[in-house]
DNA sequence: CGGGCGATTGAATCGCATCAAGCTATGTGG
DNA sequence: CCACATAGCTTGATGCGATTCAATCGCCCG
C-alpha cells in the first residue's frame, strides 16, 4: 500500500536486465503488405539520417552497421534514446515531425519506408494499426525500461545491463564488437565518457568480461551479473 | 554531423520545459463509442488500483485526485514512471499485463472501462487503432522527454521544470497544491526526498516560487525559467 | 612512420546521498 | 481543549561516487 518501504541507495543491485537498449525487431510487420518494399540506402560513418524537427518522410529499417537516436540540450548535452542494430526499426515517431535526430554510428545499410503509405494502410486496415500501436508499445516499454535505469541505476549497474543487452542483440557469440565509442555509450546511459571507460577497466579487473582491443569484448555474464545483483 | 560537440556537465542549463509530468489527457478518445461508458470507482489515499503483472483487465480515467505508476527494484528502489491527474488516462499498457503497480496519491474517483472492449474495437475499426496509437505515441514523448531529464538533467533543473510541469496541468491559477509527497517527486526524479526538500526550498530562497505550508506553491515562472536556462 | 582520434588513467573537486536531528502540521485520546 | 503521537518536511554534517580537468597511451589509417 504505501511507499514507505521505498530505499534509495548508489550501491549496485538488481536492476533487472533491461530490454535491449533500442530492441524494435520488425518481426513480420510489413510481411503483409507487399506493395510495402523498402528502398536500400546508405550512410557512411556518422552521416545524419534526419535530424529533429524536420518532416517525416521515412521510416527505417537497420539492415546492417547501426544507428543512434539523440536529441540534444540547449547547452550542447546530448540524450541517446536508443540504439538501432540490424533488423530494428526507427524513425517511426507518429505524428508529421521527428522528434530526434538520427545518425549511423558506423557505416550503415537501411531500408527506407515511406512514412505516408505505412500510415494510410493503418487507415485503411485496423490490423496493420494494431502492429503499428504494437511497434510503439515496444519502444514505449524500452523507454520505460531506461527511466528506471536512468534514475535509478550505478554506473556499474548501467554498464552491465547495456553490455549485456547489445550483446544479445547481436547475437553474442561468445564474444562481440561494439559498433558505438564510449562517448555515444555515455552519452546513452547518462554518464560520462570517463567514467563508462573506467567501469569497463573494473568490470574486466573483477573478471566480469575480457577485451581484445577497445571494442570487442567477451562477457563472463554469470561473473557479471554476480556483480550488480549483490 | 560528427556528435563531438557533445558536452556534459552538471551545471544548470536549459531542458526544455519536458512535456508534463505523465500527460494523457484523453481528448475525445471514447467519444465516438457510445458503447463504452467507464463506471465510476473511487480509491482511498495509497490504496493499490493494480499491480504489476496483474492482468490487465481495465483501464482508468482520473476524475479527480491523483495516481501514482511506478516500478520497484529487487532492492525496494522505486522508480516513479507517472503522475496521472484529472482527465488522465492510465492502465493502458498494451499487453496482457500491467508493466506497472498504479496507487491512488490521494483519495481518487476514476472512471473504468473494460480492456478487452476497448481492444475489440481497435480491431475491427482502424480509426480507433489509430487513435490508440496516437495515444501510446504520446506516453512514449513523456517518456523520452523524462529520460531527457533523468539523464541529463541537475536536482534543481529537475525539480523546477517538475513543478512547473504539474502547475501547467492543474491549470495553475496563480498557485497550486501539489498532490504528491516529497519521497513521491524523488521518486519520479531519481533524487532522494532530502534533495527534493532542499532544492524547493533553494527555489524559494532564490524567489522562484512561494510556500503556503509544505504543499502549496505559487510558482515566480520567470525567475524559475532564468535559474535552469543560465 | 607519424598524425590523430579514441580510450585509458590519475588527481582534485563537486553534487547528491546518507545519516541524523529537529521542526511542523495534523489528528487522537484523555 | 490541550498533551501527545505521528507522518511529512526541513536542515545540518559528512562521505562517496561521478564529474572535471589533464596527461598519456595505443591503435588505425594515411
Amino acid at each position: 500500500m504505501a511507499p514507505d518501504t521505498a530505499r534509495q541507495s548508489t550501491r549496485p543491485a538488481h536492476l533487472g536486465i533491461p530490454s535491449p537498449a533500442a530492441g524494435l525487431h520488425a518481426g513480420g510487420l510489413f510481411a503483409n503488405c507487399p506493395d510495402l518494399i523498402g528502398s536500400p540506402s546508405v550512410f557512411a560513418r556518422d552521416e545524419e539520417i534526419f535530424g529533429e524537427g524536420e518532416e517525416a518522410e521515412f521510416v527505417y529499417k537497420v539492415v546492417s552497421g547501426a544507428v543512434r537516436t539523440y536529441k540534444i540540450l540547449s547547452d550542447g548535452r546530448r540524450q541517446i534514446t536508443g540504439f538501432h542494430l540490424p533488423g530494428d526499426l526507427f524513425g517511426f515517431d507518429p505524428g508529421e515531425i521527428h522528434r530526434h535526430t538520427a545518425e549511423a554510428v558506423s557505416d550503415t545499410k537501411v531500408l527506407t519506408f515511406k512514412r505516408r503509405q505505412i500510415e494510410r494502410a493503418a487507415t485503411q486496415k485496423a490490423e496493420v494499426a494494431c502492429q503499428l500501436w504494437d511497434l510503439t508499445a515496444r519502444t514505449l516499454r524500452h523507454a520505460q525500461d531506461h527511466m528506471l535505469m536512468l534514475g535509478r541505476g550505478s554506473a556499474l549497474e548501467r554498464v552491465a545491463a547495456f553490455l549485456m543487452a547489445v550483446g544479445e542483440r547481436l547475437g553474442d557469440a561468445g564474444s562481440f564488437d561494439l559498433p558505438m565509442t564510449r562517448r555515444d555509450i555515455a552519452d546513452y546511459l547518462g554518464l560520462t565518457l570517463e567514467t563508462v571507460s573506467r567501469t569497463i577497466s573494473q568490470l574486466e579487473g573483477e573478471g566480469a568480461l575480457l577485451r581484445a582491443g577497445a571494442r570487442q569484448v567477451t562477457l563472463r555474464r554469470t561473473r557479471m551479473r554476480r556483480l550488480i545483483d549483490a
